[in-house]
DNA sequence: TTCAGCACTCACTAGAGTGGAGTGCCAGGT
DNA sequence: ACCTGGCACTCCACTCTAGTGAGTGCTGAA
């Protein structure tokens, strides 16, 4: 108790019942300014906070320890005389505390049922209206990540002429995906010795996952069909190892504009959104570093300050191969965020899966 | 000239040697006045006209014939004592009459070159690397639309099985597009079987473009592979009807944020180019009543209400085939716009030319 | 440790005043 | 018949000035 003043950026090391370095109370205030800020997006007076469970105390009471919360760095005021509103650190210690899980409202859960009963089509689509999907009920926006095809094994491999001396690769995964790129050969080669290539090329990575796929493919006797399966082996392994591999499926983007008054906040934003390959990788880092929320600065990136994302991993067959994410402004409705994410993404984790056999 | 004055809402019938009942120092000012606006976005006042070529009188004068052209229903004033807005006719007036078909700066001409040079891989990927061109170009909106395969033959049918009773049926097309579209069956089908079917389809409709493949196919004495064949046929069939089967990309969407200053305007634009059909059909639909650009009202989106759209076919071996647009506010950089989408859509019809071969 | 009371701070609002950009009109000149 | 300089007028945008109220921090008493 001594100290309790004294400190300001470490934890308290007091006896706490409560987790956290803050007491019970403090914590039952933090979190109610946080749910109301949420709500209201105006500063939090004390007043506001007094009926709140866990906080029977006068609001001179609750001032005291909101000031304290604010030495301690979970609560800014925006200036004198206004009320509070929560820093990067207590949303931190919002999303950290929820009491559970969390789950859906009916309304949501019947949305979802209903999605994925109805749900049909090929992988694309279904991730696609699955970003959307996200978005109507959270009202962020939404990002699906496919799951990666570095490990499905290859179904089908073909040479298709497109030109005399051009040539599409067309690859079927087991999982359903299709992958094409054209090659263009140095001279020309005719139907025959296409698939004469093609049947060469199937014996050769016909099972194998794309990453997996070997360079060196055994010789025949024929120097321009071996030129052939060479060029089409080098391409089959380069699109298992492409940068822009993965899927991005952004949905809802327009409510990143709702989020924000100010306009260019919104535009920094939404040209982030324009980068898959950055958002893709954000993603990515976030799953890494084993958080399942980012908030404000956690993610390093910039023009996304004064954003959170929640990342849940899609996971097919057991393994994590998807993410999903949602993107709002740092006042974003966590619980609601968590629940849907965590429920549709098991949903759409159970359907791939289903899908893939 | 008696009448000058009366007139509201129809041309003037007096001998004009300048078009659209406009006289010739008219028809500068309003030009003068849609070009500041274009560039400052405030209201133009007479002083700010009296430099521009051909309007050489005093501020008094112009003041008269601005008063004029209000009336006409060309400029607009915000408030009295405030300078004049453009109208969308005042806008429709200078689209018509820009002098020549205007071309690319130096640097944007650049730019494309450039682009065109490096740009590689597949359809897809180009003509989305596409939009984030036009949208750098202009710092608008821009939008893309792949061509239609309806035309284009089937170079290559494939079913693939993915498990016991669901294959895959992947065709290529002549342009190098490939469609995939899952099938699942009733009963078992065997590999055997499938490539069986496979080759009775590849048959059957080789070379022939999607949307005319034959439903009836010839039957064979084996009634389990006829059923896997008339399944294959009805959704080949589809793939080709099918509503979202063109392609659209989107790109620079966050320009949109910095157009306007009301955050709701750009909320319902963004919803809006979020719908890709609705983002088709209204292409197709400027397209087709033979407008280039569409300003305002005229394309009958409300939210675009204070938007203006520019279209430009890319024809693809003389056919028109894919689409080009341009999203901008009311008081978009028309020359540029325009001269960008021709320069880029004619470099694309190109290119898609090229690779069709 | 809590609480009621109190003085204080400061964004927000409304109203008054001012400057300036812009207009419409008019009389006189070409 | 048209153009122009001059002039009175309008009205937005800005500034300044209270006044209001939500909210705070502090203090002394229970």
């Amino acid at each position: 108790m001594l100290r309790e003043n004294a400190m300001s950026n470490t934890e308290d090391s007091r006896p706490d019942s409560e987790p956290g370095g803050l007491d019970a109370r403090k914590a039952a205030i933090l979190n109610a300014v946080v749910s109301e800020y949420i709500g209201t997006a105006q500063p939090v007076g004390s007043q506001h906070v007094v009926d709140a469970p866990g906080v029977s105390v006068s609001s001179a009471t609750v001032r005291s320890d909101m000031a304290a919360l604010e030495r301690d760095g979970y609560l800014a005021q925006p200036h004198t005389s206004a009320g509070r509103i929560p820093t990067d650190k207590g949303y931190r210690f919002f999303v950290d505390h929820l009491a559970g899980p969390g789950s859906l409202d009916p309304v949501g859960r019947q949305q979802v049922r209903r999605f994925f009963d109805h749900a049909h089509g090929e992988i694309e689509q279904m991730l696609e209206r699955t970003s959307g999907l996200l978005a109507d009920l959270t009202d962020c926006t939404a990002m699906v990540v496919g799951p990666s095809h570095d490990a499905v094994a290859i179904r089908s491999i073909q040479l298709v002429a497109l030109g005399p001396r051009l040539a599409l690769l067309v690859v079927v995964l087991a999982d359903g995906a299709v992958q094409k790129q054209s090659i263009e050969f140095a001279d020309e080669v005719d139907e025959a010795r296409l698939s004469d290539a093609t049947a060469r090329l199937a014996a050769h990575a016909l099972g194998v996952p794309l990453t997996q796929v070997d360079l060196v493919v055994p010789h025949s006797g024929d120097r321009a069909t071996d030129a052939v399966v060479g060029a089409a082996a080098r391409v089959l392994r380069s699109l298992g190892t492409a940068d822009g591999s993965d899927q991005l499926f952004v949905g809802g983007s327009s409510r990143m504009a709702a989020a924000f008054d100010a306009v260019d906040t919104v535009r920094s934003v939404l040209s982030i959104l324009e980068q898959q390959l950055v958002v893709v990788t954000l993603l990515r880092g976030i799953l890494d570093t084993g958080l399942s929320v980012a908030i404000g600065a956690e993610h390093g990136i910039e023009p996304l300050a004064s954003c959170a994302i929640v990342v849940m991993p899609v996971s097919v067959d057991g393994v994590e191969a998807g993410t999903i994410g949602l993107l709002g402004p740092t006042r974003m409705n966590y619980p609601l965020a968590l629940a849907a994410a965590r429920v549709v993404g098991d949903r759409l984790g159970e359907r791939l899966s289903e899908a893939g056999r």
